[in-house]
Order: structure tokens, then sequence, then C-alpha cells
DNA sequence: GGCGCCATAAATCAC
DNA sequence: AAGTGATTTATGGCG
């Protein structure tokens, strides 16, 4: 774990990294399932961030950048949207 | 059937509601001009200079300092003091990051103390 | 009543 | 070149 801390602080100043798939997918499912306000609580925060191995402050980037691009171009975000809605219901319908 | 019906009308949901944290916030909303494109200047590489040597000497500042600044930097005394304010935020991130790196550092000498003795 | 902290917006940087 | 994570100006609420 303080493994992982460290290389995160290494790199923060080193080239941009993006962010692993299973990640982006775990932030995703988190946007579009709260879609009518995507303002993760400090705690909601502190889990997506261990979920996707990234720090807090890296969640509140990511929500803050996403929120921003979301509602600049709504149309185009709609496939992404339907995309994790109907994971969502998937999901629901399997009782996960 | 009807489980997809429902999913199809969650799509539908999404993609048609508007909720208000969508709107567009902080705009210049001067009626003349309209909804005008927020400008966020930005400071030249000389007011930062001055305003990152300032901050080294202290954190805080007093009216007074905060006056001058503003009027040597040709920038207003709230540009001076929000300056200030985000960066003790910047400051606070940035000590929070180098106190996790210290301890980390610890503990790898701690790890590598260990596989020494466990070796022995 | 102004000031600092905080979360956040929005533009912009950097890779 | 567009995309994405990070940083820089700026706002508003609350204490």
């Amino acid at each position: 774990a303080v493994m992982i801390l460290r290389s995160r602080f290494l790199d923060a100043r080193r080239k941009r990294r993006n962010f692993s798939k299973t990640a982006t997918e775990v932030l995703n499912e988190y946007f579009y399932s709260h879609l009518s306000n995507p303002y993760p609580s400090e705690e909601a925060k502190e889990e997506l961030a261990r979920k996707c191995g990234i720090s807090v402050s890296q969640v509140s980037n990511w929500f803050g950048n996403k929120r921003i691009r979301y509602k600049k171009n709504i149309g185009k975000a709609q496939e992404e949207a339907n995309l994790y809605a109907s994971k969502l219901a998937n999901q629901a319908a399997q009782g996960v | 059937q009807q489980q997809q019906q429902q999913q199809q009308q969650q799509q539908a949901n999404q993609q048609q509601n508007i909720y208000p944290w969508m709107r567009r916030m902080h705009t210049t909303c001067d009626p003349h001009i309209g909804e005008t494109k927020r400008t966020r200047t930005s400071y030249s590489r000389y007011q930062t200079l001055e305003l990152e040597k300032e901050f080294h000497f202290n954190r805080y500042l007093s009216r007074r300092r905060r006056i001058e600044i503003a009027h040597s930097l040709n920038l207003t005394e709230r540009q001076i003091k929000i300056w200030f304010q985000n960066r003790r935020m910047k400051w606070k991130k940035d000590n929070k990051l180098q106190s996790l790196n210290d301890i980390s550092k610890n503990e790898d000498k701690a790890i590598s103390l260990n596989i020494k003795r466990e070796k022995q």
C-alpha cells in the first residue's frame, strides 16, 4: 500500500499517465449512476480512490473535469451515458 | 420485454434530463453584453514570481502589504487576496504529498532493514 | 463585516 | 490533433 502511495507521488510531477481502464470504469459508473447530482461526498471519494488505486484529489480532479466536459457537450456524452445506463440496468436485473 | 422497455426509458430520461448542476455558472451576467465567456486572466511571469517571493516571506498578508503589492503588480486587492488563498491551498496539498512521501521513504528504510536482518 | 477555508467552476496547460 | 489528468484564476458559502 505504501509503495503505491509513493509511486503515485513520484510520478505526480512526471509524465502524465492515464488512469487504468478499470479505474475509469469505476469512476464512470459512479458518475452516470449519480447523474442527477454527481458530487461524491468525502467518504465516497475515499472509497472511489481506494477502489481505483488513485488519490482523493485525483478523484476530485476527475469529477471536476468530467462534470465540465459532460455539460459542455451533453450530446456527445450520450453514447457513454447509455452504455453505463444499460450496464447498471443489467446489474440491477441480476441483483448485483 | 418490460425490462427492456424500462431500460430504454431510463436511457431516454438520462438523455433528456438537464439537472441543475449542468447549467452554466459564474458567467458574467451583464444583461447588456449577454452570456459572455468568462475570461481567466493569466498572470505574467513577473507577477507570479513576485507573489511567490512574497509568499515565501510570509504566507499571510496584512492589509497594508496587500495594497502595496496590488499597486506594484497592477492587480486588484481582491486578486492578491485570492491568489494568497489559492496559494495556501496549494501549499497544504504539496505538504500532504511531501509528508506522505517522507513516510513511505522511512517505511522503505524499515523494510530494507528487515530484509537485511532476515538474511542473517 | 471582512477574512480565511473549502469545494468547485471554468479556462488553460502539458503531455 | 484530440483526449485527459493537472494546474491556474475566480466564485460563493459558511464559520
